[in-house]
DNA sequence: AATGAATGAGCTTTCATTCAT
DNA sequence: TATGAATGAAAGCTCATTCAT
């Protein structure tokens, strides 16, 4: 690891602290740098930006859960035991990294907009295991985006009920029973709507 | 309605708008003002600074949430027909005044370490609803705080995934589906961790 | 006494005691307006400007004391007398009257210029003694400004002594003892430059 | 001396110019940046806030003349020639440096407060001076804050009237006549009240 | 005589960013 | 690779003052 690349990770890291913090707008460059043990223009030679630096975090975590989604999926299980594995794998990731996982939670409105290689994002990963299941019977018929939204949901709030101290526990100790509540709601009796396809069942 | 009242009212619709458009942060009291058509130092005449702006929206609107869920609750109907006319209610309104809940939903996590009056969240409302539900047996042993997490999880990010064009319906479309699944995981068989400890089935 | 007399009074009465405690430029007319438990342009019916009401509170007190020091005079008394009266009236009305005297004291820089009476400030009513004395011989020959500037100095450091809490006792305390320094200070055998008149000795 | 050392020294001399002449509070930041020929922004690089810089030109000043009039003491001189030497040389830097000297007269009552190294104010290095004469017998006895106040008030308020034109000359031209003053005021026959009770005459 | 509402000007300060060194 | 110095833009806020009521 090279002088500059140390730097760039002291300023990685020290953003993220601070953006979990206090959120993005209220760190300065200044703030960082100073985190960082340099000044504010050396922070320029490794982020062009200060939109930059935020994307380039931003995405680097996004896509990372993405990643890690993707490769977590025990070969040949079950889908059960697939969701069980996702949502503890986010569970013990957040518990590993609160900082990043705080970022991620509260910076998402502001970045989701600029993703461009969707299929990378956690939530198209989840979509997608989601959607051929649907398609395949193994669940229910129902609409594959409101299914993806449900499960992110419940382990999501989850971790933010846990930043903001309603729950106790590091978020792992929940994750059985979250996992156990998204395969009840996948599972629920369709009400109402169906998916979009009009196609009523036989 | 007095002349300063009209005032306050166009400066609260302008800020909400411009909130849920641009964030609270990117937006200026210069934004405000032009968008209510006054100038800078007349918004202070109705507000004492920018953050008690800020507050005084948000709270407005997360406590008149809370209100209405309160209020909502069909006398003498049992849990699942509650739960259900809940997650209408908030479908229903997200539909009414989509600026208000971006607001919320992105403004949250900056004011919700300044609410004094808990009792008022409609976080709060819900999760004694639930946790009486469960100290009368009318759900499954498990921890309250947990179930609260999930109902609102699965509710919020449908709003989220509306707001980001996942979802292409009025909200109010997917509730049934919304309610079904939190209900589903409401009950699901609790896997894993219990409450807090103590009693285990029998 | 009107109803828009006591409001004036009360106006004037609040504004000396913030200008003394933190300056003109610290007091703002709302803050007057405030201590005067009326609004802020109510200020305006009874000055035309903050400068007007500055003024006319600094002249109104200024003149006030050179009108006092003028008639404080001992008819027919000797100079020695007529100097100690002057001290000690100056030291009973700031021992009466502390505020006026501090905003006197601290505005005087600002005032001093906009002077167009200057026979009724105190400075040229003592100046006018003691040119008069010096003139009759009752005084050695010298520069009756400097007379004046001594005279003045060593009281109004008193005061400004007393003000910082370098003096603990009232003032009219140590006035005996200021009229002696100022008298023997005047009658200092003259050392170095004499009066501007060039007239040598004799 | 480096580009920002020279940048700082043009600050220093227009904030002192301009606050001399105008006051500190009628002088704004940009009216400073204006004057040093910089931008406003870049003068909070050398001071971190407007009340900093005041502070730190009215400190360096005063302590400055503190220092002046602990040096200028004639080695093993007498304790006249010692208070003329102090007066002559207050006068002499007034003569050259009036700006300085206008700032310090009138800035004094908001920076008086902030003063914790006491002993390094001219006031209390001439109380110091006094006190040691008097409690030698070499003044008669008196209240040494009383005497300190008395050679101040002498000097500073010749000072004064140079400000405002009603003295003439240079003031070094004033000062044997302010020492002879002084020399009298120390010396006058104590009527009234003596230093705090104790010893009267013999 | 007094108020509620509003304004134009200006303030101190911070920010992201650049440039010469 | 990093720094000291500087900048243009803009922020939040306050002030003295005015006007319709």
């Amino acid at each position: 690891m090279t002088r500059g690349e140390k730097t760039k990770q002291r300023i990685i890291e020290g953003a993220l602290r601070l953006f979990a913090q206090r959120g993005v707008d209220a760190t300065s460059i200044r703030d960082i740098a100073t985190s960082a043990m340099i000044t504010e223009p050396a922070v320029y030679r490794h982020f062009r930006s200060k939109e930059d630096l935020i994307w380039e975090i931003f995405w680097t975590g996004y896509r990372g859960l993405g990643d890690t989604l993707r490769d977590v999926q025990p070969a040949g299980a079950d889908l059960e035991a697939r969701v069980s594995a996702m949502v503890e794998t986010i569970c013990a990731l957040f518990d590993k990294d609160e900082p990043l996982f705080r970022f991620l939670l509260l910076t998402q409105h502001g970045q989701l907009g600029k993703i461009t290689e969707r299929e990378k994002s956690p939530v198209q990963v989840l979509h997608d295991q989601l959607a051929a299941a649907i398609a395949a019977g193994a669940l229910p018929r129902q609409d594959a985006e409101l299914a993806t939204s449900t499960v992110f949901g419940i382990v999501l709030q989850a971790a933010t009920f846990k930043v903001y101290g309603r729950l106790d526990q590091p978020l792992a100790h929940y994750a059985p029973s979250l996992a156990a509540a998204c395969w009840a709601a996948l599972n629920a009796p369709a009400a109402g709507p169906r998916p979009k396809a009009k196609g009523r069942k036989s």
